[in-house]
DNA sequence: ATGTATGGAGACAACATTGTCTACTTGTTT
DNA sequence: AAACAAGTAGACAATGTTGTCTCCATACAT
């Protein structure tokens, strides 16, 4: 039923997510998706109408838990906003030294699946717009200058530090994005005080 | 000969390359470099001895090619050290903004390969360190503070920038990431002025 | 002239891939 | 009781993959 059905969806969900993750979208098979969730392939297919679509599904599913695990992250970290938003690396740097850790899933996809058309790249663009948001709102809240442009650089800073965890794997990137987001904040401010180009 | 066998590598290694960076590596078979070579199978299998090892060979092919490319073009622009610096996001803008740009061929190969050991990999840390001392250098002459510190965030704002062009499709990024290098910089340089903190 | 390096064309083996299909089982709802 | 939704097991087709192999042709060096 309903109920059976979604728990088994959501197995085939969780153990496609994980697998994807540490071989590599393309280097997982659905036989290796159906062998690890102990189901049929029929069952699979019932699902999901093919690879791509639980590829999709996947990256929604990983996209939802994301963001609720970096806001709820960061809200808890900090009491004003700018500690907030140099918090934001102190739960990234956790997370590139964790154990397991084999890079940011969402950039992960957008370069191990070529095709841009895909859907799970739109996942992605989606979350970036996401945390982007997210930022905003706190560098407004912070009296930052441009919080449009500051925004997009965070988004800079954060993207090259998943990737310097990703290659160098090393989760200092963490800690350059943060030194490098707290000159960005301290010259915005500075700027604002005496409001002059 | 020699000459002869040279320049069949030679055209091996630049269609590999353009298919590669084209439809990702994982999407390239050998017969379809091979049939875009104008080659027999056996001819390649002459030169490199696995898909692997065609892969590493053209991964280090092309970053020779773009250290080349990248150290000839900063200097090229800018008279001062610091003009240098930020007028490497100007070679990257219009990089990012040039026809058929799929993103940087190494940040690629690191993600579309996933195995960490693959030589490929190695190919791209090197270049990365590559990127590092050049700019370690300009950052010394142009009176930096902390150099090294330096270096290792415009890896992070390279690689941002790299990504966001890629996700995003947009070149944006490197202006982002020039902005946020000319705060940086003025930052260090202030501090060394006043020599404090 | 004869060996050696190089290249072309393509068959072939061995295996992996996605997605379909048949046949059977279980549990729930009407 | 009958219909229906869900799942299991696994064969199968169609295709794609890498890498080997045979047979032949060409060019150059000693």
């Amino acid at each position: 039923m309903t109920k059976e059905s979604n728990t088994t969806r959501q197995k085939i969900l969780e153990t496609a997510s994980k697998l994807f993750y540490e071989k590599g979208i393309p280097y997982v098979g659905i036989n290796e998706v159906i062998a690890e969730s102990n189901i049929a392939k029929r069952t699979l297919y019932r699902w999901f109408s093919s690879k791509d679509k639980l590829i999709e599904e996947v990256a929604k599913y990983r996209a939802e838990l994301w963001i609720k695990w970096f806001e709820q992250a960061v809200t808890e970290r900090g009491n004003t906003p700018k500690e907030q938003l140099l918090a934001t690396f102190d739960v990234l740097r956790e997370w590139y030294a964790s154990p397991g850790f084999r890079g940011c899933p969402f950039i992960n996809a957008v370069l191990e699946i070529a095709d841009a058309s895909h859907q799970a790249h739109h996942v992605s663009i989606d979350l970036r717009e996401s945390i982007r948001q997210i930022v905003m709102r706190l560098a407004k809240e912070a009296g930052v200058q441009n919080p449009d442009a500051f925004s997009r650089q965070y988004l800079l800073l954060i993207g090259g530090a998943s990737l310097m965890a990703t290659i160098e794997q090393s989760a200092d990137g963490a800690t350059f994005a943060q030194d490098t987001l707290s000159v960005l904040i301290d010259a915005s401010l500075a700027k604002a005080a005496i409001n002059y180009e």
